[in-house]
DNA sequence: CATATAAGTCTCAAAAAGAGACCAGCACTA
DNA sequence: TAGTGCTGGTCTCTTTTTGAGACTTATATG
């Protein structure tokens, strides 16, 4: 129990500020978490967890993501070595999104946070309209 | 191998709309993550899973939120159920945040992904690097 | 020639986040 | 008794991020 907590603190270190300089950029696990952590990220990682998807195909699936946002957080999830995008030299080219070994590292421990989420999703509703109803 | 396939296609229908109107709000997977998937949300949930903090302990521990930030995300915390606000009548009085069992639970699947994200912080880093070195 | 499809980019409006002043109540101090 | 600091906030303003939707380039098809 004590361990844990140790551990726990030591973590929140690293997570709190780098060592040196106290740069934001330093800090290990906000700097990860926060390029996954954006509204669209842990949903096409999701798909792309399924399979390999083409942009169009990507636009379609998710309809209510704006083409800019879907350009962006692909591009996003390439930098950061989760999503490995193709083009094929087709006319007109097309453009396949897959995820890289990294990526799929990175899917095992959010898909247990996603699993959770769908089987709690009832707790948290049931929260909100508790938490909603005790200020009115 | 298979059966992992359509299980992971059937949480994106869940996950994509909700089977009926197709309201967002009403996807159980992307409601939930997204109250969790804010800057700060992860990371004070990361402080209060340690031990529980005043207001005022929250905001040193995290130099870097500002008040307004530090106040709505714990108040969005609190409405989705992780978080237990407790005043104590004292002068001035102060306010105690812990988590509550939701939170707890919640907690451990995102802290694996915490963990993921400080153990592959170098691969990132790196993909990165190699991502905007290709560009220029 | 008009239209469609591919994968985007560009512009502008709306929403969210951040900085920092301000607030009320009380204790301590000069 | 006025000043200062502590508590946990709110209010306003500015900057950043997100979203909606028109526009692009090149090719194929009717």
């Amino acid at each position: 129990m004590d361990s844990k907590v140790v551990s726990l603190r030591s973590k929140l270190e690293i997570y709190k500020a780098g060592s040196g300089g106290g740069n934001i950029a330093d800090c290990p696990v906000r700097d990860v978490i926060q390029g996954i952590s954006n509204k669209w990220s842990s949903l096409l990682m999701m798909a792309l967890a399924e399979k390999p998807y083409r942009f169009g195909e990507l636009r379609r699936l998710v309809p209510d993501i704006s083409q800019r946002m879907l350009t962006q957080t692909l591009h996003d999830l390439q930098r950061d070595g989760y999503v490995h995008r193709k083009v094929f030299p087709t006319k007109p080219p097309s453009v396949e999104y897959s995820l890289t070994d990294l990526g799929r590292s990175m899917f095992r421990p959010l898909h247990q946070l996603l699993q959770w989420a769908e089987l709690n999703h009832g707790a948290v509703r049931a929260a909100r309209t508790a938490f909603d109803a005790a200020d009115a």
